[in-house]
DNA sequence: CGTTCCATGTAATAAGTTACATGATTAA
DNA sequence: TTAATCATGTAACTTATTACATGGAACG
């Protein structure tokens, strides 16, 4: 799916302006969709353009005026018919994991660094997850999709916690910790929240 | 990381051709790293003439000739600068989850076939992966990722068969059997193994 | 006899990324 | 007063995708 059609989609339930869908793009579709916004104001532009989009200026006294944009029939059309006909596809590119697989040509320290981080992206994503939990004006669609999500990290901090140290080679005598443990992590998602998000 | 910092990073094990890479690529890294595969030989032929790689004719007499690549000095350094110094991305876009997400906007039958084939896809990565474990020579790093991808994989199916029927308002009284059960996914995976593979 | 495997490329186009650019308001 | 939020845009560039193009050997 192109992002134009994705915008087209997002409109669906009612007009959003350029802010609103940045916005919402990052509270509920950061985790799995994966695009640079700053195209963003061009494609709404553009889609104004053809015909599948209608724009309304709305003023505001204590903000910056804002455009809300709106689906055209046209623009309706197009958006339930790439639902409709779009094959999706899953598209995952994680250097995380190709790095890893490198990891002989790699010094311990960088290993653990990886594995730290990427458990680090993984608490971010359960704030995430918290956040949105705790909204209500979520569909039955929304909430699978959200426990999809859930169910995804999980495994992959519990698969992180239980095999890291097949990683290391001198594991014995090692002294110095070389990773959190799975409570500090979920910890982190759940007391910084907030603090977390911002980073 | 971008497609010729990985491509240096292949080479780091020894020579391979263009084809090789795309073997190896579809084989064991499709399952987290999206790319095309039609620009190896471009990628390869600037890496070349960029002083990465060094090539070496290879005259076969029952095959097409082929071309082996080897890194030069600068080659290796770079590939190693890469996996210690590229800050690893994680980038996911899956238009499945995006489209479900709209299910308010389709009719029952879309969604249906929208999970019966994230579910054959997801059957087809563990042929791959019960492929790949019947290989030797894997490095403990690369049966870390591996283990991985089974676990992310058997998490989704596992959820998807047990969530899926969240997604089907008229579940009562409908007698028309909407999905596969986990064991027909399951055994899709092992029996057919090859023959999926193929399509 | 048809399909898969091996093997390599080119050219045009589309798409997305990065960096640049601005500015008022509000909460800490 | 400093940082964050709201709010919108442009231009140059890099990257990747799609489609095209070829051809012998082996296998079933």
């Amino acid at each position: 799916m192109k992002v134009k059609d994705m915008i087209l989609c997002l409109l669906l339930d009612g007009p959003l302006s350029g802010y609103d869908i940045k916005k919402k793009y990052e509270m509920t579709f950061t985790d799995y969709i994966d695009v640079a916004l700053n195209n963003i104001y061009t494609a709404l532009i553009d889609l104004d353009d053809a015909g599948f989009l209608e724009c309304e200026r709305v003023d505001q006294n204590s903000r910056p005026n804002k455009k809300l944009y709106n689906l055209t029939a046209l623009g309706r059309r197009t958006a339930i018919s790439a639902l409709l006909h779009v094959e999706p596809r899953q598209q995952i590119t994680s250097d995380f994991l190709f790095i890893i697989s490198f990891a002989s040509h790699m010094p311990q320290t960088r290993v653990k660094q990886l594995i730290n981080q990427r458990l680090n992206q993984l608490s971010k994503m359960l704030v995430r997850q918290s956040v949105r939990f705790s909204s209500d004006e979520r569909t039955p669609y929304e909430i699978f999709v959200e426990g999809m999500i859930d169910a995804a990290i999980k495994a992959e901090i519990e698969y992180l916690v239980t095999r890291r140290d097949d990683l290391l080679e001198s594991k014995k005598g090692n002294k110095t910790r070389a990773f959190l443990n799975k409570e500090e992590i979920l910890e982190a998602a759940t007391v910084k929240g907030k603090r977390l998000l911002k980073q």
